[in-house]
Parts: structure tokens; C-alpha cells; sequence
RNA sequence: GCGGGACUAACUCAGUGGCAGAGUGCAACCUUGCCAAGGUUGAAGUCGAGGGUUCAAAUCCCUUGUCCCGCUCCA
């Protein structure tokens, strides 16, 4: 059954709550702006998700290794990493051609002139006069039309310490009775960033940071990766697509390090793993594409990226963006650090000087992929509405979620057909084999069997085990395909391995 | 950030100034023997929040929160 596409994330909107995957946060109390709670059911998405991740990306490789950071860093990380370049340094936007831009980098002019400048700050553009108003013009179009300068605090801001911040700004304020607008907002400023800190707006720069500490206690040699997963805070701009883009995200970040030079290839490979990941668990594969960033899209630290892009119901966007780095941020931190992150290779042979032995600071290729829009991208993919009579032979809608079985929430349903017969009872002891064999089961007895399967069909679950009166008999229960809804006979004693089977061949 | 729309039971929604409703779901019991089965009974709502107009507000007005759509912005 075609679905509309702007229904459709109403439908997952809708689904995720009814069933348990995701919840708006503190709802009971009208909600927060772009906050989520993921559910009993997306608890288990997210942590199956994630759990492949760290499976393909630290478990299956001899490559890399994890850690698991402080959300908390020292300060200074963020001075080194450019993230609190923007914070103190007011931000202007044109209203022209609609550039922001550093007030303090803009091009200088007398405030008061005529200023000549194009409209939209395209060729062509109608020509247009306006008095500057203020001593700075637009550095792209040369337009004085200019939004007010505007402080934006793209990271989430405390204060580490038990003595409460404002009576420390209190304090500056009574003794500067004298100073006014941008002198005194420097000075609170000033007793504010004595015990200030920031969360993480990206796991990455734990994994600079940490550099030498992984590497030489594990005896990694370049190329290696150290890779962290786990939650990041930005202050966005715009908030949208129910969990696409929010403040409060998780990461699955890995950084690899290897020889300046073979970033190129290093580059191309990890394009490749990564889109092959993400193609594994999906129905759709065609819905997953790559695409390279252009030259003027590209951040500060990189020289070539490309983002793994996904066919959401309102278009392409982003799901993880896989960017050479080059040595940026270990050049970055060695400088701030005064800590020298840099890889002495005995095997190899300085090219400058063609002595043995190289130093170097190694280029960094980092996948980062976005966790909780993994499992938005997920929740889209496994989607499925079909048109399936009921009992009474009318139409009726099946809503299945597609999900791969190693990602679904509940890997096995366990369903006796009646709850009276000792089948109940009979259950039970299939639900504790896959207890112990650490596979998430439901034992579940209420209502009518068709309700039970078509409520697992929603949640995912990709195999339902029924007991019936045969069961009792000669020892055997049915196990049923979500996705055909197709019933084999198999012996009880055997349905455990007979699930692992089909969990380990997918 | 701008414009538009929505918000009523757990879910989907009806109700446009006069008793708070339906279907589904949920709970209990009976019945039932494989695809949202039938029956009986029951619980469930500060009508997003706050203020105002009115004899009377879910309904009209103002403020506000949240979500959705479009543009814009961000990356």
C-alpha cells in the first residue's frame, strides 16, 4: 500500500508513542522544545543499534578501540577546537544575501555614508543605496542592511563548583556601578568563565584529547581508530523533524588516524564500510546515498568530506558525514596542550631528511554518525502498511515494522494459544531458555492470538512462538515470520536454536 | 527567525456559546482453539496552560507552551 509521504511521519510519530518507542520529554508538563525519551521499546532499538556499531566498528576490527569520555572537558578544549571562537564574538546576519558573518571581521566603512550594493548579492541584481548605520558592512555583498549584532551560544554553558555563579556576577555588577553595556557584560564575562564549562557539543575531541593515552597503552600503530559513542549537546538554530534534529543527540564517532598522504584512500574506504553498514540493516537500500561536499561547504578543519545521506520523508539529508580532518585538531591541541600528539613510526624513513625513523602528526578520517537519527532512518525504512482481509473477511490495514531482526527490540514472541491447558505453563519454560541465553523474549498471554501477532507486527518483533494443544502432545510449538506471516512446526526443545540461527545468518 | 495549521480519554478523531462524545485501546470475567474473534461489566478527560468577555466558554478574545507544514537559518 503506497503511503502518502507527509503522513507517513505522522504515522511514526504515532506509532513510536503508542508503542513505546520514542515519547516527547516531560510531556505531563506541556513538553520540552526538541527533547525525546526513548521508550521500552526504543531503549532497545537504539541500544541494538548501537551495540552493531560498536560490533563492526571496535569488536570485528584489530584496528580500533573504544572510550568512553567525560561529557564534561576541560574548557580549554573548546578554545582549542574553535567551538568557543563563535561564543564571545557577536554574530551579524545580512538581510541582504542573508551571510553571517563576525562583526569584527567585517569590512570597515564610515558609518553614516552611502553605501551602493546589489540586491540579493547576486550579478544582476537590482542596484541599491542605503546609509550605513553602523562602522561595518556585509563582507559578502557589501550590504549596510544588517541584523543587530547577536551573541549565539552554540554550546550548552555551566558553571563547575558549588558557589552559585550569580551571586559572583551580583557582586561585579554592585562594584562596577559605572560600567554599561559591552564593558560590563566583559566584565561578568570574566568572573562567569573562571568556573565555566561547557557539554560536548561532538564525542570527537575526547578522542584528540586522548590521543597518546590510547595509543600508547593499547601499543596502537598508526593506522588505528579510537572510536566513543554516546550523547552530544547543541544549541541548534532550528530544531525540526521530530528526533532528526535536536539539542540533545547521541553519536557514534570514530576517529582514524593514519600517515599524512593516505588520507585520500583512508577517506574512500570508510565512505564505503560506513554506507555498506548502513545498507546491511535497511530494507530500502536504494533510499542511502553519498555526496561530496563542495569546496565552500567544507568546515574550517577539513579538506574533503562526503555525507551518507538519507531519502527522509521531507528529502535528502544528512544521517553521517565521514570528513578527512587532516592534522588539525592534534596540531591544534599539541600547540594549546603544550603535549606533543604526534606518532614516532621506527620502520619508516623521515622523507624530508631520509634519516630512519618518522615523526609525525597523523591525518584524521572521521566517521560520524548520528545514533538517534540512525534509528529515525530505521523506524522510516521498516515502515510497512499492507491490506490484509480480517476474520470477518473486510479490509483491514497490517502495520509491520520491517525492522532487521537483529535490531528489533523483542527478538521473540512467546504466545501460548489459550491461556488454560498448561499451555501457559508450557510457555514459560520456552521463555526461560531464551532468558538464559541472553535473547530479549516476551512471554505474552493477553487477548485473542491474531491481536498478539498483529501487536507484535507493530512492535517489530520479528518471530512469534505459539504453544497449542499439539504442544502437549508430541512436544512441538509454530513459529511464525513477521514479515509472511508464515507458520512452521518446529520442536520446542529446538525453537531457541532455531531463532539464534536465524538472528547469527542475517 | 517569518508565515500558516493543529492541540478534546492511552491512540485516532467528532463536537463552533447551553449536561463531555464516538471508535479503537485498557481492566475484569465469560466464551474461544492461529492472524486486530464474540459477549458482559468497568475505569478512564484540569477540552495544552494562564488570563479575559459572558448568566453560561472545549467553542469568542488576549497571552503563552508544544507539535506539524512551508520558507529562512544552521551544518
Amino acid at each position: 500500500m503506497a503511503i502518502q509521504e507527509s503522513d507517513l511521519m505522522q504515522k511514526i510519530v504515532s506509532l513510536s508513542k503508542r508503542r513505546g518507542f520514542v515519547f516527547q520529554s516531560s510531556e505531563i508538563y506541556g513538553g520540552l522544545k526538541s527533547a525525546y525519551d526513548y521508550g521500552p521499546l526504543g531503549v532497545e532499538l537504539k541500544r541494538n543499534l548501537m551495540a552493531e556499531w560498536w560490533r563492526a566498528m571496535v569488536h570485528e576490527r584489530e584496528d580500533v578501540v573504544g572510550l568512553d569520555a567525560s561529557i564534561i572537558m576541560h574548557p580549554d578544549v573548546w578554545k582549542a577546537s574553535g567551538h568557543l571562537a563563535g561564543f564571545s564574538d557577536p554574530l551579524v546576519d545580512c538581510r541582504n544575501c542573508k551571510e553571517r558573518f563576525r562583526a569584527d571581521k567585517a569590512p570597515k566603512v564610515e558609518a553614516g555614508t552611502d553605501i551602493d550594493y546589489l540586491e540579493g548579492g547576486k550579478k544582476g541584481g537590482k542596484k541599491l543605496k542605503a546609509k550605513a548605520e553602523r562602522s561595518y558592512v556585509c563582507p559578502q555583498c557589501g550590504s549596510p542592511d544588517l541584523s543587530p549584532e547577536r551573541q549565539f551560544n552554540l554550546m550548552f554553558r555551566s558553571n563547575i563548583g558549588p558557589v552559585d555563579v550569580l551571586g559572583r556576577i551580583t557582586e561585579v555588577v554592585e562594584r562596577e556601578r559605572n560600567l554599561t553595556g559591552a564593558d560590563l557584560r566583559a566584565k561578568i564575562e570574566e568572573v562567569v568563565k573562571e568556573s565555566a564549562v561547557y557539554l560536548r557539543p561532538e564525542t570527537a575531541q575526547a578522542m584528540f584529547v586522548q590521543f597518546l593515552n590510547v595509543q600508547q597503552t593499547m601499543s596502537m600503530k598508526v593506522p588505528f581508530g579510537i572510536a566513543q559513542m554516546g550523547k552530544s549537546f547543541r544549541n541548534e538554530v532550528t530544531v525540526e523533524h521530530f528526533i532528526f534534529r535536536s539539542c540533545e543527540f547521541e553519536q557514534m564517532e570514530m576517529e582514524y588516524f593514519c600517515e599524512p598522504g593516505t588520507q585520500g584512500q583512508w577517506l574512500d574506504y570508510w565512505v564505503e564500510q560506513r554506507m555498506a553498514w548502513w545498507r546491511a540493516f535497511a530494507n530500502n537500500k536504494d533510499k542511502f546515498r553519498t555526496r561530496a561536499h563542495e569546496k565552500a561547504e567544507l568546515a574550517h578543519y577539513a579538506d574533503r568530506c562526503y555525507d551518507i545521506e538519507y531519502d527522509y520523508p521531507w528529502g535528502w539529508g544528512e544521517l553521517e558525514g565521514v570528513a578527512s580532518r587532516t592534522d588539525y585538531d592534534l596540531k591544534k591541541h599539541s600547540e594549546s596542550s603544550g603535549t606533543k600528539l604526534s606518532y614516532f613510526d621506527q620502520n619508516k624513513n623521515d622523507p624530508a631528511t631520509g634519516k630512519p625513523g618518522y615523526r609525525y602528526t597523523p591525518y584524521v578520517i572521521e566517521p560520524a554518525a548520528g545514533a538517534t537519527r540512525g534509528l529515525l532512518v530505521y523506524l522510516i525504512d521498516a515502515y510497512h502498511e499492507e491490506a490484509v482481509p480480517d476474520a470477518k473477511g473486510e479490509d483491514a490495514t497490517r502495520v509491520t515494522l520491517r525492522l532487521h531482526p537483529r535490531l528489533a527490540p523483542i527478538k521473540v514472541a512467546v504466545l501460548p494459544l489459550v491461556k488454560k491447558d498448561g499451555m501457559p505453563e508450557a510457555a514459560r519454560k520456552v521463555v526461560d531458555t531464551f532468558f538464559k541465553a541472553g535473547i530479549n523474549v516476551r512471554y505474552d498471554e493477553q487477548h485473542a492470538i491474531g491481536k498478539r501477532y498483529r501487536r507484535h507486527d507493530e512492535a517489530g518483533t520479528p518471530y512469534c512462538l505459539t504453544i497449542d494443544g499439539q504442544t502437549l502432545t508430541d512436544g512441538t510449538v509454530t513459529i511464525r515470520d513477521r514479515d509472511t506471516m508464515k507458520q512452521e512446526r518446529i520442536a520446542a526443545d529446538r525453537a531457541l536454536e532455531v531463532v539464534q540461527e536465524r538472528l547469527r545468518k542475517i
